[in-house]
DNA sequence: TGCTATTATGGTATGCGTATCATGGTACAC
DNA sequence: GTGTACCATGATACGCATACCATAATAGCA
């Protein structure tokens, strides 16, 4: 691995030259410049950005940091944040938290330790403190997706609240009095937004909302498992499901499969997020879809928007709309 | 973000000290260590890497380069490789290519300027070039599930020619004797490497392999699409239908459904690669898995290896066996 | 007491690219 | 000839943590 000072004796000039050659940077004459770049050919040369990294204290590096690396919504999202950061001649490293906070935490001090650039983070907790950590550091941060409350902090994320209110608003109107929620966790914003909307379309609606209609549980197909098989057995037996996302709404259908209930015959079913297309035989969810790549795209626009020294304007809130897909889960109006 | 000397100055000892407070080396007083710690938390004292990395020429990290940052088996690879680079104290940069090999060429760029420690590759193309290139720069690398001719480099894959070929077995012993192939590019090597073991399947049970009956394609859905309604048309039809990969798979099964043909009455179905459990609803691929997460540890391990100076070994192929699930897409025997 | 081994701390040099400032040359106008 | 603008190149210093060597104090032992 040459350096710049090994190039520069070679082609007989300084060091700054070549640097001017490969930067493409200030006055090189023609001359010089073929000669230093035939010795940057010659010697394989190539600039080790460590150097400029230490003195000028900026990295050119984004860090992403997910919940889960194998869930293509999340991994979707970061191409949206690669789109930005390469046009902005930054890269991009990927943290997989696997919803742990240790493991989020281990990772901070990693990428502080890098002198990472900006922090795109899907808070693996609902806790503010260490975001605030990081904030401390001077390092600026958007969160991706999740709510945290008692901080100030840019943030970029679907409207859960309107997708769940558009997809119970539809089962409504499809007829259904009596939905049940399959809900994620209490303690992650989204998961809470989505119940809201669904309890909104239902006051909206006039129906009561039972309390007892919303099952909390975690955004896994184990989860959507498990509730389902209480909701089949409710006596009176709710006509539709409204699921909080895609790996619950699969957990779900098996269970109902078991109980020998037929979607959308014996229960009408609507979810946040699709199948990926390419797993998928046939589409047939009735779903509220979330601009993933949008949304890294748009988080990424506000960090460099904070890299680049808007330091002092207020934090931005970017809620992007869910778009919504009528399928074969949600049935046909019951009362035709 | 203060530095070591910042805290060293408050703690009123020398940089030295704080360094080997904070990484606990060599002799430090219990008295010392405890001002020291105190200040380090007083001031948030977040080490920078840089320094160090910069001046004994290793970063700690390493990078996985892989073609499809969407699909749940790179990134399942991913995390094989991060368990183990964990393990070691190490990074990982994650860069995707969409399978192009300018992109590629792109983030080697990127990563020899960063002075990454090894790279773990999944090649774009099957041309040397590229990645005589890295190893010239005196990087180790370590490649990924395919293989490129033409040079000497660690190899860690699964064994596909063995999975194509019980797979095409078990079709034969059902009594299939018109088996289709729907293959992947001609120019990958797991390509290339099923279909020769579905062809030596073939030779084993003196069934003649017909080169007609493999179609080269595209490890995609509509691949799968287009190259299922021409063997769905053939005359005689094939009995079974072999396809490379998951992708393939569901875009022939669509194909085969729109031609009133059904799986696996009408057309027994096998494949390699599963579809990623949370998103079936029920499991019905005959398949042969290739073990994603351990792919990915052994070639981290392989590349700490010549990381940590087994430069001189030969280079390794490792080959893990592949996982035989049999399921309802291949049917029962034709003959019973 | 004198010797070595152990403990505790610090000074200096190092790695690499480039910002900043400085130097000197050429070309052109007046 | 002088002044000005532009072109071309270079010297120096900087950022950070730590390996290496040096120093010094204390402890242990004959």
């Amino acid at each position: 691995m040459p350096t710049i000072r090994e190039v520069a004796k070679r082609a007989g000039v300084s060091p700054i030259t070549v640097s001017r050659v490969v930067n493409d940077s200030g006055y090189v004459s023609e001359k010089t410049r073929a000669r230093v770049e035939a010795v940057i050919e010659e010697l394989g040369y190539v600039p080790n950005m460590l150097g400029p990294s230490l003195r000028f204290k900026q990295t050119k590096t984004l860090a992403v940091v997910i919940t889960d690396i194998t869930n293509p919504f999340w991994t979707t999202v970061t191409r949206g944040v690669e789109d930005v950061a390469q046009a902005n001649g930054y890269s991009t490293i990927l943290c997989n938290t696997d919803e742990s906070e240790t493991k989020q935490e281990q990772y901070m001090q990693m990428l502080l330790r890098r002198q990472i650039d900006g922090i795109l983070l899907v808070p693996a907790s609902s806790k503010a403190e260490p975001i605030r950590m990081i904030q401390n550091q001077g390092i600026p941060v958007v969160l991706l997706d999740r709510q945290v409350n008692g901080i100030d902090v840019d943030i970029v994320r679907a409207d859960s609240e309107e997708g769940a209110y558009r997809l119970t608003q539809h089962l409504i109107s499809l007829g259904h009095q009596n939905i049940a929620m399959l809900a994620g966790p209490k303690d992650v914003s989204t998961s809470v937004d989505r119940v809201n909307g669904y309890r909104r379309a239902l006051e909206d609606a006039a129906l009561k909302t039972n309390i007892d209609q919303i099952y909390w549980g975690n955004f896994t197909q184990e989860a959507g498992y498990e509730m389902a098989r209480i909701v089949a057995d409710l006596m009176p037996r709710p006509t539709a499901l409204f699921t909080a996302n895609n790996f619950i709404a699969i957990g779900a259908i098996l269970a109902l499969k078991e109980k020998g209930l037929r979607v959308p015959e014996d229960m009408a079913l609507v979810t946040i997020d699709d199948i990926p297309p390419p797993y998928t035989l046939e589409p047939f969810l009735t779903v509220a879809t979330q601009p993933a790549r949008e949304m890294g795209q748009q988080a990424a626009q506000l960090l460099f928007a904070r890299i680049k020294g808007e330091d002092n304007l207020p934090c931005r809130q970017v809620v992007l709309p869910t778009d919504m897909f009528i399928r074969t889960s949600s049935g046909d109006c019951i009362n035709g």
